[in-house]
DNA sequence: AAAACAGCCAACCGCACAACT
DNA sequence: TAGTTGTGCGGTTGGCTGTTT
């Protein structure tokens, strides 16, 4: 039953709030709680109604608050969590003490963004971006000599297509060596990432969902997330990397295997150190069943791989796709050696 | 100097849902 | 059981501010 909030909106006054007005709300609030927020604003002298006093409290005059400019250390829990757990602010902000879920929802979109944008990661799904728009961009950016002076705009389109999808493996060639590079990191950075009052990163995010319902992470926590210039720098068993991150993901990060609500993954998460530890690598839209047998047998698609195959495009699978491309393979193994 | 534009963010809107009557 | 109320939440808007033209 969804009652009209609109009834009687009128009588009360809208628009920014006054200094005289943060005052009443603060005075009442100290001296008798919040308990009631409809019978509040009369009880404070406020011709507001009590929704508007709420918000006002909770996202502005809490003592709580915690104002300024959010650290880098917040960006990357931000970022972490919206991994996790989508748009789910205020879930995300219960893991940040001082901010709003307001402040957050706002951060994300003028600047996390944006930034996520520009290093070709989809926000809303945080796996590589292949739209057609942001690789123009890129291929504007890289030169448009390297793609000729063709005047043929199927061939132009090619070019692009071509280009877009090495861009594509790079940047995927990068997480990866990212995910070596911090996979002991993350194990988690979790410490860190979550501060030491959240000990456990999802500790309190299940609510009978499970992972696989939630989207999953292209990225792994990296210290350099938002520098896309900056060169990863590969440990030197790379290969041996990758054959644990895959033992990971066939040993027991489907789907299943990750109810978040099961106690033994809060404390297994929290404690093991020879696995991957981002257990949202693995992609939503793969079944238990769906090995990576499976995805072999689909690899024949070269569309796939041209165009990409954004709603169900992970780290492994991509590099899957990688590396059995025999064109490419021996690209990767120059640049892996 | 002024108009146009873009970025930012506080506040609002409306839906969902649990608790209550 | 149906209706009502209170609150939480995510999406959107509007106005302020800084920058560009």
């Amino acid at each position: 039953m969804v009652r009209s909030p609109r009834s009687h909106s009128s009588d009360f006054k809208k628009g920014p709030w006054t200094p005289e007005e943060d005052e009443k709300l603060v005075d009442y609030i100290k001296r008798n709680g919040h308990e009631n927020w409809k019978a509040l604003p009369k009880l404070a002298g406020l011709n507001r109604c009590g929704k508007s006093c709420r918000l006002r409290w909770t996202n502005y005059l809490r003592p709580d608050i915690k104002r300024g400019k959010f650290s880098e250390e917040e960006e990357r829990v931000i970022v972490n969590l919206h991994s996790v757990l989508g748009n789910k602010w205020s879930r995300i902000a219960n893991h940040l003490p001082g901010r709003t879920d307001n402040e957050i929802k706002n951060f994300w979109n003028t600047h996390i963004r944006k930034k996520l944008l520009q290093m070709g990661i989809d926000p809303n799904t945080h796996k590589p971006r292949t739209d057609l728009d942001h690789f123009l961009n890129l291929s504007q950016f890289l030169g448009a000599a390297q793609f000729g002076n063709t005047a043929d705009p199927v061939d132009t389109f090619l070019q692009l297509q071509a280009d877009a999808t090495q861009l594509a493996n790079i940047q995927l060639l990068r997480n990866l060596l990212q995910i070596m590079n911090t996979n002991t990191l993350a194990n988690l950075e979790s410490n860190s990432l979550l501060g030491s009052q959240n000990p456990n990163l999802f500790e309190g995010l299940g609510d009978g969902a499970t992972i696989s319902n939630t989207k999953e992470s292209f990225y792994p926590v990296s210290q350099d997330l938002f520098n896309p210039l900056a060169t990863p720098q590969a440990p030197p068993n790379d290969f041996q990397a990758i054959s644990n991150l895959w033992a990971s993901y066939e040993g027991g990060f489907g789907p299943e295997g990750l109810n978040i609500n099961n106690n033994s993954l809060s404390s297994s998460y929290g404690t093991q150190t020879d696995q991957n530890p981002l257990p949202a690598l693995v992609s939503a839209s793969t079944s238990p069943g769906t090995s990576i047998v499976n995805q072999k047998e689909s690899k024949g698609d070269p569309s796939n791989y041209s165009t990409g195959t954004p709603a169900t495009y992970t780290v492994f699978e991509g590099w899957e796709k990688l590396i059995d491309d025999d064109y490419y393979s021996s690209y990767w193994k120059d640049i892996l050696e």
